[in-house]
DNA sequence: CTGAAAGCGCTTACAG
DNA sequence: CTGAAAGCGCTTACAG
């Protein structure tokens, strides 16, 4: 199939009749054309199927009208394990792109990698959306770096005091506080936590203390003794389920920083023969679709990832308009299911 | 944040006292450069972070060396329901993209909409890769259209003789003969199949024949009377398993389209009381990562997405250099679980 | 309301 | 090996 050549505004011209700034003006809905005027050119377009040309636009304007979504995750997973988390973010965030008018590319990229300063510079992105795991203070510097340099940015995950840049996050404390009223009403007193609770992963350390808050209305509190480190993957929560039962210390609970986490920790306990929810109830994190589908189905705290993406994608444009942007903090919800005792 | 003034190659010319022309050639790796002269610029660049303007290169090359990733599903789904075999390749997908210096445009797609004309007209992209299921009959047309207008595109699905454009696929037929054997193996004589068996859905219709054509090596054969449609989602195979039940007719096993059929069927197995594996095995198709997780584990038949993503990027680029491809088939794996009685 | 013209930042023949 | 120049296809002040 030989290639057409391409149609450019300056054919429009020709055939409507008109100077190419005016098909230009007509294009971008300037209202400083003749309706008749318009009609032509907007004929001739028809006819000739033509479309702007972005690169060009571009180069004028000095904007892309484009996003860059930047996937990182550490440490590597393997090609087809993303976490499903973000994975579930990716269709709100590019709907809402695409309302905007907005075009977005999408990036994996190692914690390493020099993220920090290709988009924004080559031009083809406006502002980027970051979104992983991944170890807080290894990439904190990057942060300041991105907003040194100018570059806009939002980023998924924890809201802190004085963080560099705009953060859209779930409230992790009171995640961690429903889970821990949750496992506690149960009449649970002992409780394991799986996932790193250091300011290396503030979002897991804050599902961490809220839950702790909510033992310590009751008189109760975590034990250093029962958590165990763990990045958000299935083979991590159950390499940590089996340290923790290892320790051999008595535990009536495990609360999973991840949804990951706990599905490796179900698997880990129904191999050591421990019956859940019987002896123990297993909570996690996210509400990702396997969730439901664990055995038993998993107790867990569901983050609205469609307002999440939406949010994302408003409070960049935002930026790149010049506004204002305030880091926001969205709520999160308990969902009870069999693996803490529910039908 | 004030933002810094752009950085162009007229900068690095001046600060390497070099022509800008120069700048480009060292830029490009172009052999026609002194060394000398080339370390000069090399330092200048790294000296004032230089990037290279995307839009003013692709306005001058006529080339974007950027993909577009046009994931579309019918019917809609919600935001967050979008078909986790899909986003498994999409890992695959960008880095092969990454690897071959090209970056990728991602967006989702009703079938209906004006997908075929887009991306390339605007030059947004150099070539297009469709993912999706949906009424093949229904978007057969865009395709030609595709090809119509020269624009380069790879898409997975059903490889079909005389199709439009170039298809990457699972060896659908072989994956159903696969299961079809599998489940007679076990002594299963009548076999359900949810999903569509027609040439509107090529692949779930390869998957149902693969399965007969196993059948018919024992005598036996695929029943209408047990075939029930559904698309791809969890809520059609749990309608679909339901209206098998209501049907009344006897099966001691069922054969779905696609994972996600098989989980929602499982679960209205379940809530009708029927034993599974016992009375009745199940299968899926896809090894989404939820099939391993679901109750009882389901056997399903594995594609190797991993590959499956590479191949439709080399394939792609392959057509944007003007090479010739062929329309490919990858090789089905069956993966037997709990479902239909492994341990 | 419309047109002629400049210019966005590159790449690449052309000339030397 | 290097530079001067044209030109990719737009948008937008400027002048009328």
């Amino acid at each position: 199939m030989a290639r057409r050549s391409k149609v450019t505004s300056i054919d429009i011209a020709h055939r409507a009749g008109v100077s190419q700034a005016t098909v230009s003006r007509v294009l971008s809905g300037s209202p400083l054309v003749n309706a008749d005027t318009r009609k032509r050119v907007e004929a001739a377009v028809r006819e000739l199927n033509y479309k702007v040309d972005r690169h060009a636009s571009s180069l004028r304007t000095q904007s892309s009208r484009t996003l860059a979504l930047l996937l990182f995750e550490d440490p590597t997973p393997d090609d087809s394990h993303i976490n499903p988390f973000f994975l579930s973010m990716l269709g709100s965030i590019t709907r809402a792109c695409a309302r905007a008018g907005y075009d977005l590319l999408v990036s994996f990229q190692q914690l390493s990698d020099d993220w920090h300063a290709d988009y924004e510079d080559t031009m083809k992105a406006d502002g980027l959306i970051l979104l992983g795991y991944g170890d807080y203070l290894a990439y904190r510097g990057k942060l300041e770096a991105l907003v040194e340099q100018g570059t806009r940015f939002v980023r998924w995950g924890a809201v802190l005091p004085g963080q560099p840049g705009v953060s859209i996050g779930c409230d992790n404390h009171h995640g961690g506080q429903l889970v821990g009223e949750h496992l506690a009403s149960l009449g649970r007193r002992r409780i394991a936590f799986l996932g790193d609770a250091s300011s290396h992963y503030p979002e897991f350390f804050d599902r961490y203390r809220g839950c702790d808050a909510a033992l310590a209305k009751r008189g109760l509190a975590m034990d250093a003794g029962l958590q165990v480190d763990a990045v958000s993957s299935e083979e991590a929560g159950h390499a940590a389920a089996r340290t923790l039962l290892a320790r051999g210390l008595p535990f009536d609970a495990v609360f999973a920083a991840s949804d990951l986490i706990a599905i490796g920790a179900l698997r880990a306990l129904a191999e050591a023969g421990q019956d859940v929810p019987g002896r123990i109830a297993v909570a996690g994190f996210d509400d990702i679709p396997m969730a439901r589908f664990a055995q038993p189905a998993l107790t867990t705290v569901y983050q609205d990832t469609s307002r999440a993406g939406t949010l994302l994608v408003e409070s960049l444009l935002a930026q790149i308009r010049g506004e204002a942007v305030e880091s926001t903090t969205l709520p999160a919800t308990l969902v009870v299911r069999r693996s803490s005792g529910a039908d």
